[in-house]
DNA sequence: CCTTAATCGAGACGGTACGTCGTGTCTTTAT
DNA sequence: ATAAAGACACGACGTACCGTCTCGATTAAGG
């Protein structure tokens, strides 16, 4: 675990550009995964990238900032949404990718850096570009080749509507921690599915 | 300097039990008002209700529980959930409640809780019990009551359909920062409604 | 040692007068003991004396007058100084018993006392009478009786020779923390013999 | 809010090294003489020298370390003993010296220390060598120039002759707080000279 | 023998200071 | 010019004792 992680930059071999920039974030999500975001410390960031304080602050005043970078800059290539020709599976296996991304340090710090920083709107702007639609956009691209083949109706191709899974799977998260997959199926049998069945598949018109 | 804003208290009038903690939950909850959850500081509690920081730590050992308890105590009565007879205007009453309480210091406080501690169980479990599932549980009623007069499948009178105006209601208020009414109009419309409406009535939605 | 020195005086057992005295001042010397003058704390001693701090500052309304009650309260009685019929002798044991005394807690807790209490001209006082002009006394009645039997010159009975080992002692004791035989030697053979000498014995000492 | 309750040392104009030293000892000296050592704290120490207690603590660890540190820095150089010719008037010079010290605030520091730090071997070593040997030593010149002279026999140059007046010094002031000039005149005539008298001086031989 | 006024234990209270930690700025030294 | 290293002022942390003060419970003294 403690890699002895240092030991080729140090008296004399000083760091620039990217490779500073490397190590920073390797350094920010170690701490993440270690200690998570609340008791994630500037100076310990600097301590275990062998980085002085300055060359941080210089880059980023925010801690918020620092980790939404470093996130991102090793976030694991976004795959391509599950396209399995059956909207429910592609569904089912698309949440089963968000709750599995909550439940990693990345989840816990973009929930934390989300409380840090109401009061940043530019932050909360950066988290919404980066973590969250995306998201929504791709669950957004499953409804629609539904829609192609006719299992969503085509009004539900909603922002809002495209929200409700992840809403949920964030609601469940922050109280009990862990999403068990009859949850998955529940939100997706019992909310999603009814919510975007084409009204035609319903028999029964007026009266 | 330090003007005379408590005046009562002094030499031998010390207080304790019930007297010393309604100054300690005001002194909170001003301090919440005033900076935040994120930058409320225990001295500054302390400070404030003229306690002193030990006889906070007795009782609260995290800053967390003492701002849960604080929230507790002063949370205006839940006021019964609106019955007008009428599901969609019910709902709506009630969304924009909890919109305002979102918007309330009590709300950012709660958010802050929620961030601050999901690494403490104890804390969540409590965060859910006081102010979650309050929430559900009234939206439940007003569901109930719409399917007690036809409005409301029965099947619909679940928990999970009951969270998500919730959910939703946060999720778009934490990139937000604000809920305007037709948002608000467009959950109820657009999501709840649909979910909730009883099949036979299930004609044409559109035209 | 932790002899579970409590235990009759608790639910339903309380003392007064000497018997609560006396807990109290065993107690004291016990964090004397332990933990020196400068560690002891008024708290503690309440503490191990099951007593409430209440029932100390009662009494003693500074640290310094608890430990000189307590110290003379358990003071071994003052044995009455040497008498061999040889001046030397009577002094060398009795400057061992000094020393024997600084050395212990007693000791340390006189020393603290005099430097606590450098503003409390009151305290300075007790101390003097109880602790240190008794030693005067007595070595100037090891001079007395020399002086009756000729071994000391009758002008060489005052209170500043006499006042002289006991000085030299403590300035020996407090840079070296311990007391060897061959400084008490010294102190008599190569300070006081020479000073308290009749005259008339007074040939060559060299040579 | 925080008013710019300094003067020349904030924004931009950060004291390090030596500058911040002296700021501190100075600050240290201060507070010595207004509330004494044993009511000197290092928080006020910090404040009045506007200097962080991070900046005291970095340095010493002990208040004792700090006050010893600030009492040598702006210790007055020590003059030279006198040297009038005459043993009997250097002693008394020299003595009321000592005595002058010990009344002042810096001789309450010392005292302070001693009985501070008994449990510090370190410490007091370091005091010995700081403030009590130079005494002892400069004695000991005063005494070695009345040998030359013949005024001193040769064999009462030791250390522990040259260290009676001081300890009688001590002795006298931790009692009464004070030293009035017959005093000192009575350690030298009735206590010192007597024991370095040279042995010829003396009549009465034999026989 | 029974009240009643003291006094006990326990420990909460408003404070002051402790010694540590993290922040964001700034200086020094070495490339 | 920029890196690391880390000193600096600041402010908050959570703890330890201080000396004062309730609060019952109990106990000795007086009726």
């Amino acid at each position: 675990m403690n890699t002895t992680d240092s030991a080729d930059h140090r008296r004399g071999l000083r760091r620039r550009g990217d490779v500073l920039y490397s190590a920073i974030f390797q350094a920010t999500l170690q701490e993440l995964t270690q200690v998570g975001y609340a008791r994630l410390k500037m100076e310990h960031v600097a301590a275990r990238a062998h980085a002085s304080k300055r060359s941080l602050y210089r880059r980023w005043p925010h801690r918020a900032q620092l980790v939404a970078d470093a996130i991102e800059h090793t976030l694991p290539r976004r795959g391509q949404p599950p396209d399995t020709g059956n909207v429910r599976t592609d569904l089912l296996d698309y949440l089963r990718q968000i709750a599995d991304a909550l439940n990693s340090p990345t989840g816990e710090a973009i929930r934390g850096l989300m409380a840090d920083t109401h009061r940043d709107p530019e932050l909360t702007h950066t988290i919404r570009i980066r973590f969250l639609d995306p998201t929504i956009s791709e669950l957004t691209t499953i409804l629609t080749r539904g829609a192609a083949r006719g299992e969503v109706r085509p009004s539900a191709l909603t922002h809002r509507i495209a929200s409700i899974a992840p809403a949920l799977l964030r609601e469940h998260f922050q109280t009990h921690h862990a999403i068990p997959d009859p949850v998955l199926i529940e939100i997706v049998d019992d909310v999603i599915i009814p919510l975007i069945r084409p009204v035609t598949a319903h028999t029964k018109t007026t009266q």
